[in-house]
DNA sequence: TATGAGGCAGCATTTTATGCTGCGAATTCT
DNA sequence: AGAATTCGCAGCATAAAATGCTGCCTCATA
């Protein structure tokens, strides 16, 4: 299957704002309902659009703390990689993790309550023996930028 | 304005499924469907949900790159600042950006289509001179966990 | 030029959103 | 403790949207 410039702009637009009604995303890409409803479901059906997410506030529910962690690992085998991973996944509050090449092997992205739990969750971490050989913190003062969407518009120009 | 568990559960079920017919989030949270709207009305309004936005996977549509970067200034007032910042703001591959401690002033991500695009990206912020002392990459290998919302179930229990 | 396939508009039906009314529970004031 | 008041709920009615279907047009192909 190959995308054409109004499946890219249903991308865009869904992005945007993806609780947009039908109608209203077919006036925006010049389609009727129906052809442009066909559309938006084989997108999912086909994968390029994962799901739908409302963006929470989180910082007007209570105080939370973002940090970002790099790891480094003792050794490199996959299970090393493995076993961190499966550690990771279990813990909520780490809401990214991405392996990465430049020094260190992973790097974090935690949400928490405060450096309290953040401390608790990496003293867990460290002590549970999953072969975590260092890691170093960022905590995060402030984020002036941080966008619910991909770079549609750069990567693919309409 | 003070939230209760229903509205909880409500932000935790529309960060999980956006596009949820009011009918079918009434259900889930043991309401009817019109106090249910009212609340979801009232959340949005009162900025608790900052907005809805489709999740693409845009790995399906063309490779991309993403890029962590470390970067220090090399002054620290007020307009230092806010220099870099307004010129960061600009660039659409930059989806992040955190103002951190800890050994480096600022923590971005970048998304784009390749290493020479955020090579070039990088060059021409550097000659722009808004004041970056030095930077420092993460290229992403792997992602194995991106979420797409803030762990609610840790910090507000259900 | 004729033929076939794909995609579109428009319509009909089902489902959903949304505003309104009256009821019940919890809270506060006397 | 009792009465009044307020807040939030369920249920209903209307308007809007989603969704499936039919027939037409256009573009590609032989």
């Amino acid at each position: 299957m190959k995308l054409d410039r109004i499946d890219i702009k249903i991308l865009y637009e869904l992005q945007k704002n993806g609780r947009i009604t039908n109608v209203e995303l077919a006036e925006l890409v010049n389609l009727s309902p129906s052809p442009c409803l066909m559309r938006v479901k084989k997108l999912q059906q086909e994968g390029y659009i994962e799901g739908y997410s409302a963006q929470i506030n989180i910082g007007k529910l209570g105080q939370t703390l973002t940090v970002f962690t790099e790891v480094t690992l003792k050794n490199h085998r996959q299970i090393d990689f493995a076993r961190f991973l499966s550690a990771v996944e279990k813990v909520d509050q780490v809401v990214e993790c991405h392996l990465v090449s430049g020094g260190y092997d992973y790097m974090l992205k935690f949400v928490t309550a405060g450096i309290g739990e953040y401390q608790t969750i990496m003293e867990r971490l460290t002590d549970m023996d999953i072969g975590i050989d260092k890691y170093f913190s960022f905590v995060v003062l402030k984020s002036p930028i941080v966008k619910a969407h991909m770079p549609l518009t750069s990567l693919f120009p309409m």
